[in-house]
DNA sequence: TCTCAACGC
């Protein structure tokens, strides 16, 4: 057996049921002995233990795979990747072979697999196929004090299977934080301690609260750089927009000091986002110079996702963004919130990995203990659940309000996605699966896209449906280094198909397709290369899934109308009405959506004499980056991807529809009806006395209508001339139909 | 009032 190099410092606590104790040196023989004698066993193990790597080992060592396979899952690809790698090397195998990983639409694992590292999101579709998971002999849950969605539905089941397998073992890994609660949920599980390796790391609290947390931000980064020994300085920003500003800020007060005299060192300045484009991300991994030092401004990306050696100063603000999802607007609202405690903890801790180091906080230790929870609010209770939902109706939970989650989501976040499921034919009249529902399943996708891919079967169009979602499940393929954002902006322009942010995608890709998926040719339009191959592999991975399923593979060629209906479909629970100038409401919640003005529908309106019913509306705006947003002309009706609220409630991925689809596929939610303000001019039309008069008046009327459908048809025409001339994408008249809509 | 965290199936 291979030495375990946590043994030696390991020890075993109890949960506070099991009076266990096993002395402060454990080796490797007693954990495995626990294991055996408990269907399920909590590991304490901090960053830097090694557990990932070799409780695999240990395990396969110990004979569990004689039997089965041993699973462990990760919240992150990269991790599943890396470590199976890892593992792999040690064991002296080829990776894929008995030793491999699973990832979405990546399957690196052969007959001969006994050990499977895998995303808990992979585990958790594999019960839908077996539902005891009968292959597994065992099954580690990795970073599960993470909880993520994932993973708090795999708690679920796994503790089922548990009671079901008297073979089936479940190591689950949690922070000390949370060991007590995984180890009641799990029936008074044995809880093993295993310290990190990791070093100390003293904790600055701020005196008083800081108002402007940038600007001190600022400050503690330049009196650590002028002050203190070498080590690299990483600070923790909430986006993308504070991030840059940060940057730019130190790099003004740098050059202040240079120009004013000053004999200021070296500092490299390194942003750090998840959209950042990756040739710049990869650059914080770059040494800096001997003399000089590099300051990271980083998003939450590197509290767990992204690990830099060498950091020996951490400034936390404090602060971090999260997605909030409120059932009753169907909204999803992005905001800033104080961090955890949990978080901050993780946060100082990336100043322990190389040496012993400093994280200076800048809010007050009172703030920490009073105004910051203990650990974040698990995704669970803040998401929409569709997902969920479809998934547990698939696996036969009856009553999902009944389901032992660690954390129930609230009942309301449960019943709104059931309402979802039924909208969208999923589910029937008394909450269980339809015959839809079970195609839908199958795919991958969240429930609208897989809706948006049958409905593209149903209607002749699954080719291009199935490029749209392929190109909704990689990250945007559109490329916008912060210092050509005008530049880039023009080039995506280029690629627009005004009445249509998913038709713009479409085009792109067929685009990309009619230029040999060539590389070069991304880089010209400002599209990342790669984004667009994983596109392509995902798409040819859908399409397997859509064979098995037989549906059919149709293309409708170029009228595009088609496939603006099957979105239709897929979306028309987000639908919203135009109501004024750059503002739309959404038909069914009332929640606002506003058009953006650079959208290609912004600034252009009519009044239509029949509109799709609906009393309610709330503004909703179209997001700068959409192919609608400021271009011109505006649809009555538009359908979106998802409604974000941010500065303002934002649609992302806005695609015009007649009213008629609405009422034609949505039913539930609309009709064709006279609306209020035509029927009012019919009465007062009947009750002129001068017919003659009245027959003028509605003359008018309708030229005046005319006359402004007219207009706005000549101006999107104008504008769409205009692009056309700027526009360089090969062939993209030929194959892009397009007509003013709805005039 | 012209823009969004980072994960995942």
């Amino acid at each position: 057996m291979s030495a375990f190099p946590l043994a030696a410092a390991a020890s075993l606590s109890s949960s506070s049921s099991v009076a266990q104790s096993y002395g402060s040196a454990l080796p490797p023989a007693m954990i495995l002995a626990v294991i055996r004698e408990n269907p399920v066993t909590i590991v304490v193990g901090e960053t830097g233990s090694g557990k990932t790597t070799q409780m695999t080992q240990y395990l396969h060592e110990d004979g569990y795979t004689s039997l089965g396979l041993i699973g462990c899952t990760q919240p992150r690809r990269v991790a599943a990747m890396s470590v199976a790698k890892r593992v792999s090397e040690e064991m002296g195998v080829e990776l894929g072979q008995e030793v491999g990983y699973a990832i979405r639409f990546e399957d690196c694992t052969s007959d001969k697999t006994f050990i499977k590292y895998m995303t808990d999101g992979v585990l958790l579709r594999e019960t839908l196929s077996s539902e005891d998971l009968f292959q597994y002999k065992a099954v580690i849950m990795d970073e599960a004090h993470e909880r993520s969605l994932n993973t708090d539905v795999l708690f679920g089941i796994l503790k089922k299977v548990v009671a079901m397998r008297a073979d089936f073992k479940l190591i689950v890994t949690s922070a000390t934080l949370d060991s007590a609660k995984f180890a009641s949920f799990f029936g008074n599980a044995p809880v093993f301690n295993i310290p990190g390796r990791t070093f100390p790391v003293d904790v600055l609290w701020s005196r008083t609260p800081q108002e402007d947390y940038v600007e001190a931000a600022v400050k503690q980064a330049l009196a650590i750089h002028l002050r203190d020994p070498p080590g690299d300085i990483l600070i923790f920003m909430t986006g993308q927009e504070e991030i840059e500003a940060t940057c730019f800020s130190l790099a003004e007060r740098l050059d202040q000091m240079r120009s004013g005299g000053q004999d200021v060192p070296e500092l490299m300045i390194l942003p750090i986002y998840s959209q950042l484009p990756s040739d710049l991300q990869a650059k914080i991994f770059d040494k800096a110079p001997e003399g000089s030092r590099k300051c990271i401004v980083s998003t939450n990306i590197a509290e767990t996702s992204l690990t830099v050696d060498g950091i020996y100063y951490v400034i936390d603000t404090g602060y971090v963004k999260m997605k909030v999802y409120n059932p009753k607007m169907g909204m999803d609202a992005l905001q800033v919130f104080p961090e955890s405690q949990a978080a901050a903890n993780q946060r100082s801790g990336r100043a322990g990995r190389t040496g012993p180091g400093t994280a200076y906080r800048l809010y007050t230790e009172s703030a920490f203990k009073h105004e910051m929870l203990v650990s974040s609010v698990p995704e669970i209770q803040r998401t929409n659940l569709a997902n969920v939902v479809l998934l547990l109706k698939s696996l036969n939970v009856d009553n999902l309000l009944h389901f032992d989650f660690m954390d129930p989501p609230p009942q309301e976040n449960i019943l709104n996605s059931m309402h979802q499921l039924w909208v969208l034919g999923a589910l029937d009249n008394v909450g269980g699966l339809t015959s839809t529902g079970r195609h839908m399943v199958e795919f991958p996708l969240e429930p609208a896209l897989a809706k948006l891919l049958l409905a593209g079967a149903a209607m002749g169009c699954s080719a291009e449906a199935l490029t749209i979602v392929s190109m909704l499940s990689v990250p945007s393929v559109f490329f916008r280094p912060p210092d050509r954002a005008e530049e880039s902006d023009a080039a995506r322009e280029k690629f627009f198909v005004p009445e249509s942010d998913h038709l713009t995608l479409l085009h792109v890709y067929q685009q990309w397709k009619n230029n040999g998926y060539r590389g070069d040719w991304c880089a010209r339009h400002y599209l990342q290369g790669k984004g667009l191959k994983k596109a392509k592999e995902v798409r040819a991975q859908l399409l397997d899934i859509m064979k098995t399923q037989r549906l059919p593979l149709t293309s409708c060629g170029s009228d595009w109308d088609v496939v603006r209906k099957a979105i239709c479909s897929a979306y028309f629970s987000n639908a919203g009405k135009f109501k004024g100038i750059g503002e739309y409401v959404n038909c069914r919640t009332g929640m606002p959506c506003h058009l953006h003005p650079s959208s290609a529908l912004y600034g252009l309106g009519y009044t239509p004499d029949y509109v799709v019913y609906h009393e309610l509306g709330m503004p909703c705006h179209l997001h700068p980056s959409s192919a609608l947003y400021g271009l011109g002309y505006t649809p009555d009706y538009v359908v979106y991807h998802e409604l974000v609220f941010t500065s303002k409630e934002y649609m992302q991925c806005v695609s015009a529809v007649e009213p008629e689809w609405l009422a034609e596929l949505g039913p539930m939610f609309f009709s064709i009806k006279e609306s209020h303000s035509s029927r009012q001019e019919r009465r007062k039309k009947e009750a002129a006395t001068a017919a003659a008069m009245a027959a003028e008046a509605a003359q008018a009327e309708e030229a005046k209508a005319a006359a402004a459908a007219a207009a706005a048809a000549e101006e999107a025409e104008r504008r769409q001339k205009a692009r056309e001339a700027a526009a360089t994408p090969a062939g993209r008249r030929a194959t892009t139909p397009r007509r003013p809509l709805g005039l």
